[in-house]
DNA sequence: TCAAAAGTGTTAATAGTACACCCATGA
DNA sequence: TCATGGGTGTACTATTAACACTTTTGA
């Protein structure tokens, strides 16, 4: 590189730059998102997102899928970046420059075991306790990107179970769109969607008359390639 | 702040943050983008978008309004972030993530005499040139981002002059969106829109007969807030 | 036997799409 | 007078929304 080339860059300041993870899951009707109780400084006793700093050898996707899987033990999640949020006044101990990406996950899956080591807690996304930073902010528009998302593409599945009953699914959407939604409407449209099949297993936990079990699969999806469910 | 705090921060590395702008205007029925051709290092005869650093005292957004007024003149412009960029690859002279901000300009109001000094061109976004970076995905990003919110939010009136023409009006939502519209029925759209009022004027310019010049009505808009062209 | 969730079709309302001719004007 | 773009309404189609009862089974 030339002189005049290195200064290009060299003339201008440098930043921290982190990851913030919006790990959502669903339980309870809830749509759920893990915070960490934070018991070292800097901020002791505030609740935040999960997040790390970015390395010199990795892109902001893979911090972020590196801070998941170690607060989550999970790996090759869906992931899906939010924006990127850089007020001057955003952490006060430095200036940091954060990206946030939200990961939907199935809870069977993740590792609960590790959240006593960093006192994560899941809380649900209808009342979101108070939490520093522009967290809070950044918890909304990744719940607003996934709300728009959701309705023209197959993403929710990532936050059930392999095989699920329809009332599963309908209340997944249903509290995520912030809506209820007409159970013979819903399972119409879930019909004309090939690529969300019986599996033929029976669900006799939720009720006591059983409902199908159902799984979406990828590679029908793939080939259709249109999805609307609401 | 405590040592521990101190030290949360200063184990990590920092990098170069970076601006890129995405600067759409509309002008001979086509979507253009203003690029630059770089006459200077690093990557001296390559096409870019127009860019710059972060500096220690603006936020992204400012540093974005920032770049956007030194290569237009203009203030107060709507942008919207599309994404940040962060491939470790993405510039071979130095590690740099980079926000990518998209901004509507009226063509008619910026300052065209600025392009010389920088060797600013305008080009179609249908027909991009090579350009260097992963600038061609920013801008294909943009476009998406773009094309799914001028179907429900007003923006594409700031890349419009004050007062146009329903022909102006369509022919921008058909190259946007990439498809032909109904003349009759897009007409039927604008005038259930009552925030898109008659000016009283008449644009001789376009055509022999004379078109009614229209103007979209913010305060009306703010108050109704619903909208839909196509 | 009954409470609780599963499962199932039809009709009405709304939204979207297709379509063709007359008008006003300047060259 | 004619070429050019401006302006207008109706009928059809597709999509979406509303709606209620029967089935199964474990407690």
């Amino acid at each position: 590189m030339t002189q005049k080339a290195k200064e290009y860059y060299r003339d201008n300041p440098q930043f921290y730059v982190a990851v913030d993870c919006i790990i959502f899951a669903f339980e309870n009707d809830e749509l759920q998102v893990l915070l960490q109780q934070r018991n070292f400084e800097p901020f002791r006793g505030e609740k935040t997102l999960l997040g790390g700093f970015l390395q010199d050898e990795e892109s902001l996707e893979e911090a972020a899928q590196r801070v998941l899987q170690f607060h989550t033990g999970l790996t090759n999640i869906y992931m899906e970046q939010v924006g990127t949020f850089s007020a001057l006044d955003r952490d006060p101990g430095a200036r940091v420059i954060s990206t946030a990406y939200y990961a939907l996950i199935d809870k069977n899956l993740y590792d609960s075991a590790l959240l006593k080591e960093y006192d994560g807690e899941w809380v649900s996304t209808d009342h979101l306790p108070s939490i520093h930073f522009d967290h809070t902010k950044m918890i909304e528009q990744a719940r607003e990107l996934l709300r728009r998302k959701i309705s023209f593409s197959p993403v929710g599945f990532n936050l059930l179970p392999p095989s699920f009953t329809l009332a599963q699914l309908q209340r997944l959407y249903e509290v995520i769109l912030g809506q209820e939604i007409d159970k013979r409407n819903f399972r119409k449209r879930v019909s004309e969607m090939q690529f969300i099949e019986k599996t033929g297993e029976i669900d006799k936990v939720s009720s006591r008359r059983g409902a199908s079990l159902f799984q979406f699969n990828m590679e029908k999806y793939n080939l259709i390639h249109e999805f609307k469910l609401k």
